[in-house]
DNA sequence: TCTGGGGTCCTAGGACCC
DNA sequence: TCTGGGGTCCTAGGACCC
């Protein structure tokens, strides 16, 4: 029997979101109707557009691009700082409506949802009736639009959505996709970057129905398995499941633009001492103790590269990963001004206790972790700053850098 | 007033072992 | 006697997503 997937996107989240929040606390400008939108701090070297409203889509501003590129286009637009605390409670709300419809809800992102409706006609009625009056749900009772795709299988549901903006329901069937996904540019279909676009281009393909009607061994030997996967999607073949509840965890890794160009390793150590402060919280918080871990650096002149290693013994110890970190930054950095540091762990393994080996020193390892487990009671109880590393003191380096994983969701990926 | 941050997966090449 | 090949692990880098 045919499935039945929705894809919901909100349109313009955080910008939604923001002129929502501000339309409930008394102001009378809705940031929607007007050229504006949410972005990062120049001053910190963050500014660039996060979101923008759809009368700044019409000046040609787009996200990511810098602010000066956005002032340029249109000098009067309005830019309003980022509030991700926010940005997760519409999120909440809205994923709250949708459990309502069905027990296999999966949240794909802050602001993306699919829920497989499959077999649920009986209890709430046709799913495009349904679509519709989900989207009217959170219109009418959170403020915002969104746009629902409707389709047999995810990656046609999510094509779909991206159909129709804002506020509508777009169905993209097995059988309409000649008429309405074909005759888009391959860029648009999912999986299809910047990179591989001009490489399809050179192959002649400009159509996503040109890449459908293409030898797949062509594409195979091209992309790899990669071509083989935008194929499928080209002929709208995708069969993964809706999985209810979060994904496994990979890896947790937290990177800052430092707001001033650092040069010494005095400097950087700090800012990586920061950075593995909340990498190491967030593994604690999540039960796990790391296998792996990496650095990344990019300098000035936005040259980015990384170094990596893999560790004996997995461990959850703030004192331990930030030995590695710096040892690791020490083996690879070759004294270029440095814009912007990362570290990152993976190769989780369940349960934050560590196997002692047999040569080293019990008291070392268990202090350590006693001091981690007291402070990350105290940041949870009180604030995260509320304590800190004394090297801090008198510098320009925040003691913690990047999220904690206090209000975690699912983030973005590129699996379907 | 220059270009964010957080993820996942894939591939290529070298080391090492049998 | 100087020629093998397969398998696995590790690292770096690149591609994609929001």
């Amino acid at each position: 029997m045919m499935k039945a997937i929705f894809h919901i996107d909100v349109n313009s989240a955080y910008l939604s979101w923001e002129a929502k929040d501000r339309l409930e606390k008394g102001e009378t400008l809705d940031l929607r109707t007007v050229p504006s939108a949410v972005g990062g701090d120049p001053k910190k070297r963050h500014g660039i557009i996060l979101a923008k409203s759809l009368p700044a889509k019409k000046y040609g501003i787009k996200t990511g691009e810098s602010l000066p590129e956005a002032f340029n286009k249109y000098p009067g637009l309005i830019v309003v700082p980022p509030n991700y605390g926010l940005y997760m409670q519409c999120s909440h709300q809205m994923n709250e409506i949708f459990n309502q419809y069905s027990p296999l809800v999966q949240r794909y992102s802050v602001d993306e949802s699919f829920i497989d409706y499959s077999n649920m006609e009986h209890l709430f009625g046709d799913p495009l009736k349904v679509a519709h009056e989900i989207k009217d749900r959170i219109k009418n009772e959170l403020g915002f639009t969104v746009s629902v795709g409707v389709s047999t299988n995810k990656l046609l549901a999510k094509m779909a959505s991206d159909l129709k903006k804002p506020d509508a329901v777009v169905t993209l069937y097995p059988e309409e996709i000649p008429e309405k996904m074909w005759p888009l540019p391959v860029g648009d279909l999912f999986m299809v970057g910047r990179r591989t676009k001009p490489k399809l281009e050179n192959l002649n393909i400009e159509t996503i129905g040109d890449l459908a009607n293409t030898e797949v061994e062509l594409l195979r030997n091209v992309l790899k398995s990669h071509g083989v996967q935008i194929w499928n999607y080209a002929n709208g073949i995708e069969n993964s499941e809706v999985s209810g509840g979060p994904r496994e965890v990979k890896g947790i890794g937290n990177s800052t633009t430092i707001p001033y160009d650092v040069h010494t390793k005095e400097e950087a150590y700090l800012v990586l001492l920061s950075l593995t402060e909340t990498v190491a919280m967030r593994l604690r918080a999540g039960g796990f103790s790391a296998g792996l871990v990496s650095i990344g650096i990019k300098t000035s002149s936005f040259f980015y590269y990384s170094h990596q290693r893999k560790l004996e013994i997995a461990t959850d110890s703030t004192q331990e990963l930030y030995e590695i970190a710096k040892e690791l930054f020490e083996e690879v950095w070759a004294g270029e001004v440095i814009r912007h540091l990362g570290v990152r762990v993976s190769d989780l393994k369940e349960g934050g206790m560590r196997q002692l080996t047999l040569f080293e020193e019990a008291g070392e390892y268990q202090r350590h972790q006693r001091i981690d487990r007291t402070i990350d009671a105290l940041r949870l109880r009180y604030e995260p700053t509320c304590v800190f590393r004394g090297c801090f003191a008198n510098t320009k380096i925040k003691p913690l850098q990047g999220g904690v994983g206090e209000e975690d969701y699912p983030m973005m990926s590129s699996l379907l």
